[in-house]
DNA sequence: TCCTTTGTTTATCGAACGACAAACAAACCG
DNA sequence: CGGTTTGTTTGTCGTTCGATAAACAAAGGA
């Protein structure tokens, strides 16, 4: 098919990337139209033929950011071994993701829209859905892990266990928005995977003799 | 001193409490002065009179915040005999709160405003520094527990173990916020505190046979 | 070349924002 | 009772919100 009609002056990849930025910076009530048109050097009309509605175009940015940032976490669970070395990977990339030192120290999902005006309901409803993915991933490898047989069920309940590395990620954004290094962040970490040898009822290892030659990604 | 001038015909603790309500509901940026008017009964003008801005009401919001809802889990740590029991009595505070079928599902030092338009800023460091003395405060519980011999110094490092028990408090909220019920909670919780004794080289004891008698708040 | 198609700019919409000044209402003091 | 003090209401300030219509600009097709 031919293109027809006068080309874009931007590009949209390179648009939706700065509005991820701002988004990031400021979450999304705090994002406005004219703090984007600024930001991506073109007019809210323009956003607008783009990308549709401001709720449209932070979905599209979540998207972006869920293969971009949100990347080294899933891969981590997928490529590791075992669920143990997935969930400490997860955790560790986690912590090096939301500790950059070239973007804001929180995790999007979490906290750019936990509570907010009424009418942006959809909006954290929708964020919402993304974060019992998360949930559902982490349960998955758990479940995987029980099928390879590197894992005996835990006596918690293996929801109960998955729910629970899903509160420390969560936490974690907290504690990096609040302005925690990436050393105390494997700190916590350290301290979460010492539940797993209880949960799991392996052989407890002292938190001096954890595998920290992991790869964290 | 005799009282001058025509009295005021709200009652502001009444108003300072559907404040709460309010701002609990819709977090900070969420809730406007339109939003507060109408459910205090009273004009705009009415609140500056009272309250100051917009920021001071919310400041003095918090505050009846931190001596209602922030009371049971502060009394868990200060008097359960025992650190484990305190963190966990804690624990458990928090989770009936961040539950209660007559208010939102979430803490609001956590969720009100995490992050927001740029010129809220004094707002988000305000609550930041609210959290930071929960840390404080957990951190200072272990250090109670170490002068009265209930606990060794955990090789992790107390300051890592409090801002471990820190990171689940804050997860719990996400959680809350996400639908996660009471039980649920419950179940991360009794995850959270089989770090315990790893962590402070206890004698290890199973979940199943967890310390359920203690009081939870 | 001229028309169609598409993108961008400009201007603006109505509504809501936080904040306040002035006018009005109700209490106490003498 | 009049005068003072204080609280509340009314109205509105200038700004910003998300969103869009109309005018203008630049490309391809015939």
């Amino acid at each position: 098919m031919a293109t027809r009609g006068r080309p874009r002056t931007f590009d949209p990849d390179t648009a939706l990337r700065q509005a991820l930025d701002l988004f990031w910076e400021r979450g999304y009530e705090g994002t406005s139209l004219s703090d984007l048109a600024q930001a991506l050097g073109i007019a809210s009309a323009s956003i607008y033929a783009c990308f549709g509605s401001k709720e449209d175009l932070f979905r599209k940015v979540m998207a972006l950011y869920g293969t971009t940032s949100g990347e080294p976490p899933r891969r981590a669970l997928r490529e590791q071994p075992t669920a143990r070395a997935a969930i400490h990977a997860m955790l560790r990339a986690t912590a090096d993701e939301i500790t950059r030192p070239d973007a804001p120290h929180y995790c999007m999902l979490v906290l750019a829209a936990p509570t907010g005006a009424v009418e942006n309901h959809a909006v954290r409803e929708f964020l919402a859905g993304l974060r019992h993915d998360q949930l559902t991933a982490i349960g998955d490898r758990l479940a995987r892990g029980l099928a390879d047989g590197d894992l005996t069920a835990p006596p918690a309940g293996l929801d109960a266990v998955a729910r629970y590395y899903t509160t420390v990620v969560q936490g974690l954004s907290v504690q990096a928005r609040d302005g925690a290094t990436r050393a105390e962040l494997e700190e916590v970490i350290t301290c979460a995977m010492a539940a797993w040898d209880t949960l799991t009822c392996a052989p407890a290892r002292p938190v001096f003799m954890e595998d920290s030659a992991e790869s964290p990604r």
